[in-house]
DNA sequence: TATTTTACTGTATATAATTACAGTATTACA
DNA sequence: TGTAATACTGTAATTATATACAGTAAAATA
């Protein structure tokens, strides 16, 4: 995609500010009337150089019929709404239906990378990370994790949330973030473990 | 607002889907061939008649003038977007822009309250209640606080982040939630303290 | 029971809006 | 140095759209 001219930057700003403030896309004349062009001509000619470079669609024939292209959509800041998942019993898949306590709009720009959901804690294993009971963890569904990272996983048909590491064996060793809680060593040939994901971060109500 | 009838509330629903879907309110006669009206004019009469119960606003004389009224519009679920504030140095305001790492859309259950800011935490005064260093905590604006809150206040210049906490004297004491430090004791007459805001939550990312 | 509201058909018209065509002038590009 | 792209003026035609006016009919309301 080439670069916009300061002019045609301009007008895609016009476009945008109108759908947000009026709610709908701007005609020729209004274009051409807020940047004082004599002829509708002018932004006619400014939107086909904005399509041409693949900022906007123009679809003929209708009024106003001017849609902003993915990147430039003002939609693709909001949605993306993610379940919060209360209490999980035992043996049953994380995102029924049941426990889904209510949705919340998490923004792109919140955590390292875009969460799958948010699991309300319980207990106090992971306290001495910041992580308390009823806190918010924003999690994301993974298959693998690494050295080190706070993950949500079933061991043995139980949701918890705990440190991974490896030790030398192949061992899955899970840490509790409080001392009070000794570690769980894991063969993972024998024993059920599954990850449920990966830990992006907390969110904690005051 | 009266109630809509059946057909009213499809027709709403047309518009709604309508400025989602193809980013610009439909026409009359867009309305009328969904429905299978044989006139513009009924398309029309459902518009006024939307318009009169409030929850439509149409503008005379535009094409495509429809103006979902409030409650309505699909905009309300996003828009708070909030700055985040890196290190605030001393004697300078809070919500200088200078400090401003960038802007995060909140969505408005997410605390108890709306948020005003992001404040980006420095130190270790306040781990026991899981706020770690670099944490963002979520702060409102407040002229007064209870008991036990933790609040951002300016003492003698400085933001701080502690427990908030007053004494039969009358006097401040600011506790912080770790051992390492001992509370600070003020005299709000003699001492310059300022409450900036109390804090909603935490966001931690990992 | 009278009146209003709802829910349309059908026709017509003014105006809103797109869009083609014909130019001019300047700047960027190859 | 020629050509394309940018940035407009100016005019005009066609089509898209809002909207007025004249009806019909059933259901809700007073």
């Amino acid at each position: 995609m080439k670069e916009l001219t300061q002019r045609q930057e301009q007008i895609l700003e016009l476009i945008k500010s109108n759908l947000e403030f009026k709610g709908f896309p701007p005609t020729r004349a209004d274009i051409a009337k807020t940047f004082g062009f004599k002829s509708p001509n002018a932004a006619e000619q400014h939107l086909r150089a904005l399509e041409k470079k693949g900022v906007i669609s123009i679809l003929s024939g209708a009024s106003r019929g001017i849609v902003l292209n993915e990147s430039h959509s003002p939609k693709n800041i909001t949605n993306n709404e993610i379940p919060i998942i209360g209490l999980v019993a035992a043996g049953q898949p994380m995102l029924a239906i049941e426990h889904v306590e209510k949705k919340l709009n998490i923004p792109e720009a919140m955590f390292r990378d875009n969460a799958d959901y948010l699991l309300r804690v319980k207990g106090d294993s992971m306290i001495d990370l910041g992580i308390h009971e009823d806190d918010l963890i924003a999690v994301k569904k993974e298959k693998e994790c690494k050295e080190g990272q706070v993950i949500v996983a079933r061991v043995n048909d139980e949701v918890t949330v705990k440190t991974f590491s490896k030790n030398k064996a192949g061992r899955i060793i899970l840490k509790a973030a409080n001392k009070k809680y000794s570690d769980i060593t894991l063969d993972p040939k024998k024993e059920d473990f599954f990850l449920e994901g990966v830990c992006l971060g907390v969110i904690k109500s005051f």
